[in-house]
This record gives structure tokens, sequence and C-alpha cells, in this order.
RNA sequence: GCGCCCGUAGCUCAGUUGGAUAGAGCAGCGGACUUCUAAUCCGCAGGCCGCAGGUUCGAAUCCUGCCGGGCGCGCCA
């Protein structure tokens, strides 16, 4: 398979060494210009060294065309235009070439796996375990599985992760709610903890708690018998024993049990959503496995750490953070951050070349520490990458919802999936950029109208189905598209698409690299659209004659392979079908 | 006050990493279904790309300063 830019950056080169300019003194950019009329690839080199070379652009454009050397059969034309652009025109056999190459298994989707399998860790979402998933983590789980694939697509072995925080204040506090909201149910008079969790749905598994014994508490806890649950453990007896024990003790009982449904809904919840981590890793791990002191240790013998006040602090201002930070607290108890350094450090040790983490706006102003930490630890620079998602604003009812989990007023992602469903809400995630707030209105996402975009991709991809399904049942013999098929396609609309689809490559490659996957969205439209105009364009497709007729056919095939590709991709399901709607 | 992000059509957002005449959807107006799915397509209208400077062949994009919005600045997580 021939890379086309190399072939024009290495005749351009050669064309320009005339005038004394050489390889390391230009970079050669090649892009796609934005009209269709300006050829399919274009050079700004003129314009570039017009300024160096004392020459008009134009002028000097048209010499260095003049002197370029490139094989006819791939290069149709060469043409100046506008201010000393030169612009190329791919021949029509090559494009053909480049198109089938997207379905060969030896092809252009095989000459982007350029990561040599290596490892990198994924993570996002990493909600507490104290409440039913928030909509605000549906943007992280669409942006953070599409990067996990994305990173799969060009040769990495991409492992999705998501940190489980089981220990700490904020479980036991849950525990409180918990048996207070049950001691409540008995009619027992109790306080409610300060700042406790007061959702809805604490009363309603305390309502459950009450009907249920020991057995069925069992039962629920063995569903999490498999690999990335094993630490979900359960108090012995059931509620009622529970209540009567010292208080600590009680409350780490209603603790764990609110740990495993509350995990339980997590987990459904990213199950319903496509997502599939392959690790959930267990903050208590760490403290199990004495990794947070042996972290602490190390950080000690690099003299980063000192201790005042009764507490141990770290030296993150010596790596840019605008203070020192706490790493266990006076009353001896390890801060979440040195939790955190434990587990990235771990992450590190566990082998993976490359760390991605997604975090929310809020937790910005922890990256220098985090990296810092890093730094003292001795992890490469640069292992840890971290990706700040924006926030996303839901609007109902032209209010602006407050998020907040202790005041238990929250949309969930189930509530999301139930009212707009898996993709929609996955595609209006992905067609956002990842650095811009979102503003998401709730009543807008709920209509099953035009408003929903993905719906335009999924329609695409159902009418190329039904146009291919079509043509069996007339008896047409369609097969695999071929270059002697494809010469004869010849409308413009059929060959906009063609243009568009040969970019899947690029596209994943660039939405990859720039951790962009909005891109997909964004490519996945445009193909519908194009995809659209060319099937009102034509018209009757299956009444062209033959040869026309298998040209539009084999070009509908590569439209739904690349539709399909991309759907694996955002993880939206692309239907055989649509029903129709009156 | 300091740090990060954002400011593009009435609304929600793109803009291929500095390119040629700034795009799409929705909302508005006008067209196209005896036809392989009209959840589609075609056309019209809509813009000081927050403001002011700078960098250069060339800026929505990069730099500086303002203005406006969001978030952060705990021995919380």
């Amino acid at each position: 398979m021939v890379i086309i830019e190399d072939i024009l950056r290495r005749a351009l080169l050669a064309a320009v060494e005339r005038f004394g300019v050489f390889e390391e003194d230009v970079e050669i950019e090649l892009e796609k210009p934005r009209e269709a009329g300006h050829g399919d690839l274009s050079s700004n080199l003129a314009l570039m060294l017009g300024g160096r070379l004392k020459r008009k652009p134009r002028e000097l454009a048209g010499e260095i065309a003049a002197a370029l050397e490139l094989p006819r059969d791939i290069i149709e034309s060469v043409e100046i235009a506008g201010p000393g652009f030169i612009n190329f025109r791919i021949s029509r056999s090559h494009q053909i070439e480049r198109l089938l190459s997207l379905a060969d298994p030896h092809g252009a989707l095989e000459a982007i796996r350029t990561g040599g399998g290596k490892r990198i860790n994924v993570e996002f979402i990493s909600a507490n375990p104290t409440g039913p998933l928030n909509v605000v983590s549906a943007r992280a789980g669409a942006f953070g599985m599409t990067l996990t694939r994305l990173l799969d697509a060009i040769g990495f072995d991409a492992h999705a992760e998501y940190y489980v925080n089981d220990a700490g204040r904020q479980i036991k506090l849950l525990g409180r709610s918990l048996r207070a909201h049950y001691l409540q149910l008995l009619g027992e008079k109790v306080e409610f903890p300060e700042n406790g969790y007061k959702g809805r749905y604490l009363e309603i598994m305390a309502a459950e708690l009450l009907a249920q014994d020991s057995k069925a508490i069992r039962d629920a806890g063995a569903a999490f018998d498999d690999e990335s649950f094993q630490r979900i453990e359960l108090p012995c007896g059931d509620a009622k024993d529970w209540k009567d024990l010292p208080e600590e003790e009680s409350v780490g009982c209603f603790a764990k049990y609110a740990l495993m449904k509350i995990l339980g809904w997590q987990r459904e919840t990213c199950r319903r959503f496509g997502l599939r981590f392959e690790t959930w890793y267990f903050e208590s791990e760490l403290h199990e496995t004495r990794r947070i002191e042996r972290a602490l240790e190390k950080l000690r013998k690099q003299g980063a750490v000192y201790e005042a006040e009764d507490a141990v602090w770290f030296r993150s201002t010596d790596f840019g953070d605008e203070k020192d930070r706490v790493l266990v607290r006076a009353d001896g108890m390890p801060t979440y951050f040195l939790a955190d350094i434990a587990y990235h450090y771990h992450k590190f040790q566990r082998g993976f070349e490359h760390a991605i983490d997604f975090w929310g706006p809020d937790h910005h102003g922890y990256i220098p520490r985090m990296q810092g930490a890093m730094q003292a630890l001795g992890v490469p620079e640069g292992w840890l990458e971290i990706q700040i998602l924006q926030q996303v604003t839901f609007i109902e009812d032209g209010r602006v919802l407050d998020m907040s989990k202790r005041k238990g007023q929250f949309v969930t992602m189930d509530a999301l999936m139930d009212e707009v469903g898996a993709d929609v809400a996955k595609f209006l995630f992905l067609m956002r950029k990842p650095n811009s707030h979102l503003d998401f209105d709730l009543d807008l996402a709920r209509q099953q109208s035009d408003v929903n975009p993905v719906l335009k991709v999924k329609y695409a991809h159902a009418r190329a189905c039904s146009l291919l399904r079509i043509a069996a049942e007339r008896g047409i013999e369609v097969g695999d598209p071929t270059p002697g098929s494809l010469a004869h396609l010849e409308d413009e609309s059929a060959w906009a698409v063609v243009r568009e689809l040969v970019r899947l490559p690029q596209v994943i490659v660039s939405a990859a690299a720039s951790r962009e996957p909005h891109r997909l969205a964004g490519y996945a439209l445009e193909i519908a659209t194009l995809f659209n105009q060319f099937y009102n364009q034509v018209k009757r497709i299956l009444d062209q004659e033959p040869e026309r007729r298998l040209a539009l056919l084999h070009l509908t095939v590569m439209t739904r392979f690349v539709l399909r590709k991309v759907g694996e991709l955002i993880g939206v399901d692309m239907p055989e079908a649509m029903e129709k709607r009156d």
C-alpha cells in the first residue's frame, strides 16, 4: 500500500532542492482542502518559502510544480491556486484502491496499528460508591470507552479501569446515613448525620433492608462472585442483628451492605451504557497490601516528605505546586491524596507503559501535586497523562439542575438512558469536544426527533442495508467490491462519498492521538449526510443499467462497512432496519 | 487575588492543530414523496468569530491586555 502523502512529500522536497532548500529547512505539510474544487491534497510550501527566498509565492509555486516528478497513475493533476497553493488531484483508480484497502485485513486499517501492543491504562468515571451513577459520569464514560477502543484500533493494548473509593470517611458516612434511615423506619428517634446522604435511594434501600433476611443478603452478595469484584464482603446476619451492635461496628455493617448494593447498581449502569472495565480497582486493597505505607516510605526516602504540626507533608512546592500537601493527617489517617499516590504508583508497577486519567474540571488544581508525587517516586515524566473533561450542565424546564449527591437531587445515568436511550446519550456527549462546557437540555434530548443526529447516522446505515437487501431480493448479484466494478463510478455525489470514506484511517489516528474522540461522531454524521445526498441525487439505484448499478451498490457496501466501523468505535449500534415513523 | 477552561448565526455546537468564500443541526421561510425507508434531500434568510493591540505571505485558531461566564484554590474526596 503506497502512502500518497509520502510520495508527494518526497517529490516536493526533490523539487525545492534547486532553490537551496533541504529536508531539514522545511516541514512539508499536506492537507485536504476544505473545498472539493481545490483538489484532494494541498501544499502551502510555496507560501512558506516565498518570504525566505524573497520570491512571489505564486511564481514560486509554478516553478516547483513544473519541477515535480510524479507518478501519473496516482496523481492525476497538479494546479496552482489562490495565493500560491499547489493542489493535487488523486486519480480515480488510486482513490478506489484506497477505498478497497479499508476492508482488506492487511490494508489501511492495519497500517495504522503502530502502537506495537504497548499497554495503556485508561481510567475514567471512578465515582464514589455512595450513590447511583450521576449523569455527569455519562460523558466521561462515553469519552473514556471510545478512547480505549481508539487506542486499540491504532495498535495499543488499552485497558479500561475504574477506581473504587471504598475506604475512608465517605463510606462511613454512607453507613451512618443508611443506618439512620433504617432506624427511622423502625420508629426510633435518631439524629441524621451531619452532611449525610439524603437521596431517596437510601430511604428505599433501608425499606428493602427491613424485609431482607440474612439469606437474601447473602444471595445478593453472591452476584459479585466474579473476578473484578472479589473484594465485596458482607456482614453476617441481617439488619436486625446489625442495629444492636456497638455503634462503630453497626455502622460498618450498614456501610458494607450499602457498598455492595451501590456497586451493583453502578456496574449494571455501566454495562447498560456499553462500558466494559477490565479492572475495578478497590482502594481498600491499597490499605490491606500496605501499599499506602510503602508509597509513603518511598517518598520519605526520596526526601520529599517532612513532618509539621503533627501531620506528614509532601514537598509538592518542589515540583511546581503552590503549596505543600498533607499526606497523613494529625489524627494519623492517610489522606485521599496519599492513597491516590499509592494507587497510581501501583498502576505503574503493574507494567503499564502509559496511563491516561479522565478527571472532572473541579480536580484540575490537583494535577501539579499528583504529577509531583509521580516525579518524586521516579516515574518517567509524561507517564501519567491527565485529561480534563469539562463540566456538563443539565437543564430541565429551563432550569439548571443541581447535581450534588449529598442533597440527593440529581439525574441518574439510568434515568437518562430510560428517557433518551443509551445511544442517543452517547452520541450527544461525543459530539462535543472534551474541553468545552456542555449544556445538556433534557427536554430537547427527550424528543425522539430531528434534534437527535445519531438517528440520522443509524438511518443512513439502515438505508444502505435496505438497499442491499432489496437488491438481493430482486436477484441482483452484488458480491464484493473490486477495482473493476468501481471503475464505473461516475456520479459526482458518489465520489464525494468515496473521498470521505477513505479518510477513515486518518480520522481514527488523529482522534486517538489528540484524545478527541468527538471527531468520530462528526465523521459519522458527515458520511451519513453525504450518503443521503448521494441517495437522493442518484435515485432508483436498482433501475440503473447493470455496470453503473453495481458500482453504486459497491459504494453502498463500503459505506455500510465504514459506518459499522465507526459505530463499533463509539459504541453505537448500527441497525439493519429502522422503524418507520408516520 | 492566583490558576485552569470557555466566549463562533436567535438556540445547541463544529471548524481537519495557522490556509483559500467561517460550517452543521434546531428554530424561521420556500420547495421535492404513484418510487429501493421523507427520521431524507434542495433552496432562502441569518456573522465586527466577546473587545483592542501584536506576531506573518495569511489569524476564529498563536502571543499580550481588557470584558464576560464556569470551575478550582481544605489535615474533604
